[in-house]
DNA sequence: ACTAAATGTGACTGGTCGGTCACATGACCG
DNA sequence: CGGTCATGTGACCGACCAGTCACATTTAGT
C-alpha cells in the first residue's frame, strides 16, 4: 500500500507516477523493470519515490489493484445483457467488451496480460483467481447454455472454456492486426474502434465458429 | 555463431551447457536470465564461455537454433498423415503432435512460449515467421478443407487460423493441467503420456467443436 | 519571525550484470 | 627437453539496479 504522503501529493503528480510506472510494467518483464527508470521519467528523486512506496512490489500491487478497478468501471460502463439471454449473445458481448478495453487502454492491457504470462510478485491466491478465473466463470456459462438448450449436452465444458479463455486474452490483439488500427486512431477517435461494420462482422464470425463449427452447413437450418 | 573452441569440447560438457542454457532461458525472461548463473551451474570460468560464445545474443540464437532443428526432428518422428486426408484429421494430427512435444521437452517448449511471447532479441524477419508462422500455416489449411468439402466456405479463414494458432499454442498446457500429469510421469514414463484413452478423448473434444460447434445436434447426422 | 513537522533530495551502499584481459595451464610436436 | 598454440581462468571494469539516509527545503501553525 502507498503511503499517506502519496495520496497527499496534487492529483496530477500522482497520476504522472502512475502513468510513467503502467507504462514501464507494461513494456517491461518485471524484473526487468526499473524504479530508477521510473524516477527519472517523473522528474521526481529516488529518495520521494520510497516515501511513497514501500518497494518495487508495493508499487506494482497498487498498479495492479487499480487496473483491476478501472475495468471494472469499465464493463459496467456497457453493461452485460440479461443473464437468461441467448449465452452466444452473452459470448459476444465479452469477447467485445475484452477487445475494446484492450484498444482503449493498451497500456492496461499490456500489463494484465504480462500478470497472467510472466513471472510476477502477486499473491499466489490472486495470480490463480487472474489466470483460471477466465476458466472457472466460462464452466458455468456453459452450464447456462446447457440449461437454455443451445449448447450440446455433450460438448466438453472444460475444453470449450479453454476456448473461451484463450479468446477473451487474445482476440483483442488479434482484431487490431487485423483490421490494421494504427496507435493514432486508438487515441484520437472518440468510438471504439471496434464498433464498425467491419469490427462486429469479426465478432459474428468468431460466434459462428463457435456456435456451429467449421463443418459444412447445408444439413441445417 | 560459437566458436569452433566450443565445437571441440567433449560432447558432454557441450551438452551440459546447452542443458543449464536451455533451463535459465527457460525459467527466465531474456533480460533477466544471466550468463553468471550459467557459468556457475556448469562450473566452468566466465572467460571460457567468452570463448564459446561472441556474447549473450550468440548463446541465445544458437539456441533457438538447435531447438527449432530439434522439434523439427521430433515432428517427422510422427509424419503427419496423407495432404489429402480429412482436414481434421491433420489438425488432430498437428495439435497432438504438439501436445506431444511439449510434454516430452517440456523445457524446450517453454523456451519456444518466451520466444512468441516475451521481448527477445531474435533478427525481425525470424520473430514474424515464430509468431504468424501458424497463422499462415492454417490459412493454408481452411483452404485444402474448404476444397474438400469439410469445411463451410463461408467460415471466416483468418479467424479460424487465428483459433488453431492459439490451440497449438496453448492446448499442450492445458491437457497437462486437466490430466494431472506431474513432472515425474513426464520424464519417467515411456510413452507419451497423451496417447492414453483420456488423452485421446481430449483431442476428439477439441476437434469435435471445432468441426461441429457448440450449438445443439439434434438438426444433423 | 520562529519553530516543528512534513516532504523533497541525490549521493551512496552493496549487489548483479555482461563482457574483457593478462595470465596460467595443458596438449602436441620437434 | 623447449617451444608454440589452443584452451582455461577469475579478478576486474563500467553500468545499472533496488533501496537507504543524512541533510535541505517547504509548509503551516503560532
Amino acid at each position: 500500500m502507498p503511503s499517506e504522503t502519496f495520496f497527499n501529493l496534487p492529483e496530477e503528480k500522482q497520476r504522472k507516477i502512475i502513468d510513467v510506472a503502467i507504462e514501464e510494467f507494461a513494456e517491461n518483464p518485471y524484473e526487468a523493470a526499473s524504479i530508477s527508470q521510473i524516477v527519472r521519467r517523473t522528474g521526481i528523486a529516488k529518495g520521494s519515490f520510497y516515501q511513497y512506496f514501500e518497494d518495487k512490489r508495493d508499487l506494482y500491487l497498487h498498479l495492479f489493484d487499480m487496473i483491476i478497478q478501472e475495468k471494472q468501471a469499465f464493463l459496467q460502463q456497457t453493461p452485460p445483457p440479461d443473464e437468461d439471454v441467448d449465452v452466444f449473445e452473452h459470448l459476444r458481448w465479452v469477447a467485445r467488451a475484452g477487445a475494446n478495453f484492450e484498444l482503449s487502454h493498451p497500456k492496461l492491457a499490456k500489463f494484465g496480460y504480462r500478470v497472467v504470462t510472466d513471472d510476477v510478485p502477486l499473491p499466489e491466491e490472486t495470480l490463480k483467481i487472474a489466470r483460471s478465473g477466465g476458466r472457472v466463470f466460462f464452466e458455468q456459462f456453459m452450464r447456462n447454455g446447457v440449461e437454455q438448450g443451445v449448447i450440446d449436452p455433450n460438448v466438453d465444458a472444460g475444453v470449450a472454456a479453454f476456448l473461451f479463455d484463450l479468446i477473451t486474452v487474445h482476440y483483442g490483439k488479434y482484431m487490431v492486426d487485423r483490421l490494421e488500427i494504427t496507435p493514432e486512431e486508438l487515441t484520437t477517435s472518440e468510438r471504439y474502434p471496434l464498433d464498425t461494420t467491419e469490427g462486429e462482422e469479426l465478432f459474428d464470425a468468431l460466434v459462428d465458429i463457435l456456435q456451429n463449427g467449421l463443418g459444412p452447413r447445408e444439413a441445417r437450418k
